[in-house]
DNA sequence: TCATTACTGAACATATTGTTCAATATTATT
DNA sequence: AATAATATTGAACAATATGTTCAGTAATGA
């Protein structure tokens, strides 16, 4: 890809991303996007659509890179799952949130993060669904898998809203014992 | 209040309904309500600020209907709550939302329904910490009181939202089941 | 060096918002 | 039934935002 294209896609993202943790997505006009970005309108548009489809891909881009679809096992460490099958998945997500890599933090604790909230939310239900033989068979019940997966998602991304409603007080293994101890 | 005021109201909610049925909240113009519900803009403006103003008072007049906080024990049931203690709270909010009372269900199922998801799950809060005593104590475990209230009201908000997904197969007992069942 | 591609900025038509106001219609009250 | 108060109307309005176009300029890769 051509460097000026690369530029200009990361500039838009990044003042989109700082407009996104300030107000809420609705108020966001395209001008105040290229201001910030310092580029043309019409570079814009040659970029996106509209800012509906900006926002989408900026969600692709992210959790693209937060939960790595492909390949398994590499030792580059590019999969959040992947890295370290050893201790829990989920302390280690919680881990890569605390250091709020990829801005994935800023966005899940913005206004209007519902966008935010449903991307994570189906990733891990991906995740989830890879991994089930991870999770106590005995917790299930008779639950119908799909609730089941569906209600262990919703359970580890509501401990994660709850810990960004309290200020983040709490350190990733407390909260990766809530998340079980709730299942 | 004046008979032309409530016409007038009514008249913008139910087209406003309608209108976020079919189309996102964010694609829908002030024009296009008062063209559906029939009245002049000014009528419109007169009522309320703005569109985010309209969507506020929709949430807040559904709700208080069907979770009324007003005094308890009333017989003319106007409260979900306390009509049928006997029975269980959330089987009866559960048939009551299979009637589709006071569109709430139509709000859930819609595009952009977080909003209307997040009013319903304060509501649910309230309800819950309110009637703290109906849930098992030995299955809250060590988890902080504030957790276990949210993890109370997500899991049942998710069995709704599942339920929503899946073209409302169960019937209002499995379905407050499952509920019970995760928790 | 050169052909290609991306960016610019200004202008443009179009659409939406929220306000204003005088004319009209409806209501509650007596 | 008459009246005063109030709600609605519709049209016009400025202000703002959207998305497109295009000719000129700059950066890129080969």
């Amino acid at each position: 890809m051509d460097r000026r294209q690369k530029r200009t896609r990361e500039s838009i993202f990044k003042a989109f991303i700082e407009l996104l943790s300030k107000k809420h997505y609705n108020h966001i006009t395209v001008g105040e996007i290229i201001q910030l970005a310092d580029v043309g309108r019409a570079t814009f548009y040659s970029h996106f659509e509209t800012k509906d489809f900006l926002l989408k891909e900026l969600c692709e881009e992210l959790f693209c890179h937060v939960f790595d679809h492909s390949g398994k096992g590499n030792d580059k460490h590019k999969h959040i799952f992947y890295c370290d099958t050893s201790s829990s998945v989920f302390l280690h997500l919680l881990q890569h949130l605390q250091k709020n890599d990829n801005n994935i933090l800023t966005l899940l604790s913005c206004q209007n993060n519902e966008l935010f909230i449903s991307y994570f939310k189906e990733n891990l239900k991906e995740l989830i669904k890879n991994n089930i033989e991870l999770f106590d068979e005995t917790k299930r019940k008779n639950l119908p898998y799909d609730y089941w997966v569906n209600h262990v998602s919703a359970t580890f991304v509501e401990t994660v809203k709850w810990w960004l409603k309290n200020d983040k007080k709490e350190d990733a293994e407390t909260l990766a014992n809530y998340f079980i101890t709730a299942l």
